[in-house]
DNA sequence: CTTCCTATGACAGGTTCTCGACAGCTTTGA
DNA sequence: TCAAAGCTGTCGAGAACCTGTCATAGGAAG
């Protein structure tokens, strides 16, 4: 789990850090508005502490520039004890948590536990192949960086092949499981859709084998 | 959004039950802690504010149950004891918020709105999307720096897309949250509200893409 | 060279989606 | 209280797209 620390205050900073390293966490910490600013463009991670009270810098200023961007990560600010003002501005532009300092180290923990667990299980797990990316939760293809549309078939085709990557899949595999076992598909129809799942793929370097007599197979 | 107020002092109940009304939130308070365990266990609910301190019942019992139970709203816990431990604890068992007694109501507010804004996915309460600007809590949209009135089918329609940028979304999905759950909407219902959200937004470079026999996406 | 397997264009259904028309319902405003 | 305006959802015609058969051509194996 990546974690950004924002916080200006070297020792602060220092004690975060450490506690966060102990969790097994892998941490960064930046020490101003325009470092944090950049770094979140850039990089990604899983949560980010910050300090509101940044010098020559508001990071309300950042978290909501971060959020309209698109950011996905767990927001937990630091404020000082009582500016119950900025609290409810950081939760409305898209903090998650918000700790008063001072505070426990314990606490933070707890609490970084609490915002992790909860962001856990949004990712969906992507198979990266080549210039490929695949989606089986989401149901998305994407390659070059492109969306790409498959139609229903071509899809599941290309899913089956992936799952048996680097093995022989027969054409009545192939059938079988494109028609769901309600109705028969010819072979003909299976050499149809891997023609035409080639012809899409041909930009990327993905390699359909044929195996002569046997069947495809997807090479790794 | 429904919510439950658990919390025996009634003046304070009252307080709580009025503020989330001016949110236009529909409350149910409850005095103690059966109660609460009945109520919890027979309706469905979004958000729940529970005091921990209730008499001759403790609140993290009824959490823990409840969590087991399966229950999936956002619980925020009130806590008079000023006591880490409780907190921790409450964290731990699956609360997702706490507040320390005595707290202000605009800051009970702000926490609602954050996880209320948490359990539907939407991180900023501004999103901005080329041309368009949404707001969630306001429940405000505007184009082109026009405010935009969508019929509530429509914003919700688009809200949920949005919360969901980038991922397919179901027919069945968009027919379940539309329909609030107590009625049915036809998948063909669900295609025409697609057909004038995107007629209305035709004018920002917003795009719904389809996915045949699968659903809609908002492209980021 | 012959035979069988595979590749792919063309095409004819079939399915799914789009959106105008319309009628019932709800809200608004006087 | 009633009328007007606007929202909601059904129907259905037509468009867009997917699917699989046929037909033809290209290649591999013996």
């Amino acid at each position: 789990m990546r974690i950004l620390v924002v916080e200006d205050n070297a020792a602060l900073a220092d004690g975060i850090s450490s506690a966060l390293t102990r969790m097994e966490m892998a941490v960064d910490v930046v020490g101003d508005g325009t470092e944090a600013d950049n770094i979140l463009r850039t990089q990604e991670f899983n949560l980010v502490v910050m300090d509101l009270n940044l010098p020559g810098y508001d990071g309300l200023e950042i978290l909501k520039r971060y959020r309209q961007n698109g950011g996905k990560a767990q927001v937990l600010i630091l404020t000082a004890r009582d500016t119950l003002n900025d609290r409810v501005k950081g939760l409305d532009l898209g903090a998650d948590d918000y700790l008063t300092k001072p505070f426990d180290l314990v606490e933070l923990e707890a609490r970084v536990r609490a915002l992790l667990r909860r962001q856990s299980g949004l990712k969906s797990p992507e198979i990266v192949i080549g210039e490929l990316i695949f989606d089986s939760v989401a149901r998305r293809v994407s390659m070059m960086g492109e969306p790409l549309d498959l139609p229903r078939r071509e899809f599941c085709l290309l899913e089956l092949l992936i799952s048996r990557a680097g093995q022989v899949v027969s054409k009545e595999q192939i059938a079988d499981s494109l028609a769901n076992f309600d109705q028969d598909m010819s072979p003909n129809a299976v050499e149809l859709y891997i023609s035409r799942l080639r012809k899409r793929l041909a930009a990327a370097d993905i390699n359909i084998k044929t195996v002569r007599g046997l069947g495809y197979l997807l090479e790794k």
